[in-house]
DNA sequence: TGCTTAATGTCGAAA
DNA sequence: TTTCGACGTTAAGCA
């Protein structure tokens, strides 16, 4: 289905074979890498020069172009979007003109010597990134909105201990029944179902009266850990932490617009006492 | 005296060749850039998951690790620097793990396919990033210090309108001269000169009697120009944006700082008079 | 399009 | 080492 990507590589090409093969790629909107000795100038919101140095430049095919020197994380210098690249060849040096539309801003490249080249074809990537929460934060939300595991769960505590270890969340459902639950952040194996169940023996040895269910809550289980679930009378809740995060962070938001809101309608509240 | 960068590149290179490459890379502190179809995982701070895809990865000699899609500006995952970086080769699939250590994270980068994978060493870049003042804040920066033009000036008017144009800077010397300045961010051309000297010939018109300087104020300037220049008998400084724009800098600091102790006395000023 | 806010922000300098 | 402020911040979510 997607062809296998396909990279062109250049060693220490001459100026002119460079200044080619830069215009092609930008025009063919290549996934482009150098390697190369050049300079930088940068004008914009701000305004900066660098001198000769041995640099990577990326240029992206959506017009992302990147100069990074040989250390440190951010890059040197870089143009989120370009309106237009273009290339000319000038007194010994391929200079790659880089024009962003808003703001208004050009970066100019001026490669003196280019060790490598590298145009990619058909980089293809369409995983979605996913941003999880940590198995603490999933518990919080999960204590805040007990009802993402099921309607009508009250919160009696949280990481209370038991036996060896902590339960996550402790809880009755609406039939009174105390409910363990265990969360976890990636995908629940056999040693989750085990921790699970010995929490809730031993809450039943402490309470042999009560009925007391166990819910394992997590995005994915395995296949020998739902048997062991099922066999020992536990429960599997399946949540979705892209879901979830989504929605702790639109809550955390909507709860700093709160509180600004109380914030300013104290201060009216202390003006009006003052007139 | 620097030797000239060198570059080792492998296409398409199996998993064991790839892992070895890499190992040794790192353990070289080799610059290295990777095309391959990978997926990624990181947990400190925040956390994060992405699937397999083609993308570009960059390991610099102090750790600094970055992966980048085929479009956008940033990075999709990255390591500002890594205390340690081990590579294994684990189910088909070179596992690069980078570890920093405070705060405490790690990336986690699962190479399926390298299609491209380079080892450069010698990189050498030991220029300097300078930032530019943009003419406005010379233009200040000299109105509040003219001496960095020459000593006694004293600043009448800013952007006065002379003719067609404006004039940077009016000031009077010593010797109770007009001094005309025009600023210049980079390297004063004829244009500048002529531009200097219509004002300088407006202000004499419009003041027979009086002397008129007049001082073009540039980090450099191109022969043809400087000729010019005193053919008109007009003058020439020179000044280092750099060092201006490290001053201004250290300015801005200290006259943070003042104002912060100018609050703090009159905060105490308040206080007493309550007491 | 412009504005507001969070971020694995990063980075540098002062305390 | 921690804190603080600036940044060519960038990026996402809304009006």
């Amino acid at each position: 289905m997607s062809e296998k990507p396909h990279t062109l590589v250049l060693h220490n090409p001459g100026i002119d074979e460079a200044a080619r093969e830069i215009a092609q790629g930008v025009a063919q909107k290549d996934f482009m890498i150098m390697l190369a000795r050049c300079s930088v100038e940068y004008e914009g919101r701000g305004a900066s020069k660098l001198g000769p140095g041995d640099r990577l430049i990326i240029v992206k095919p959506d017009g992302a172009v990147l100069v990074h020197r040989p250390m440190g994380y951010s890059p040197v210098n870089w143009q989120p979007e370009s309106h237009v690249i273009n290339v000319d060849v000038l007194k010994d040096a391929v200079v790659l003109r880089s024009v962003r539309r808003r703001p208004k801003e050009i970066l100019v490249i001026r490669l003196e010597q280019v060790y490598l080249l590298v145009r990619a074809k058909g980089l293809t990537d369409k995983a979605e990134f996913i941003e999880y929460m940590d198995e603490a934060e999933i518990s919080d939300y999960i204590a805040r909105h007990p009802e993402v595991v099921e309607q009508g769960l009250q919160i009696i505590s949280r990481e209370r201990r038991v036996g060896e270890g902590y339960v996550d969340i402790l809880a009755r459902d609406r039939s009174n029944n105390y409910v363990v639950i265990e969360v976890k952040r990636i995908t629940a194996n056999e040693d989750a179902v085990k921790q699970l169940y010995s929490y809730v023996e031993e809450l039943r040895k402490a309470n042999p009266e009560a009925p007391i269910r166990g819910i394992l809550v997590a995005p994915s289980i395995t296949k020998d850990a739902l048997i062991l679930l099922n066999s020992l009378g536990l429960e599997y809740k399946q949540i979705d932490p892209v879901k979830l995060h989504k929605e702790a962070r639109k809550e955390k938001q909507s709860k700093h617009s709160r509180s600004l809101l109380e914030y300013l309608g104290k201060k009216e509240e202390s003006l009006r006492r003052r007139r």
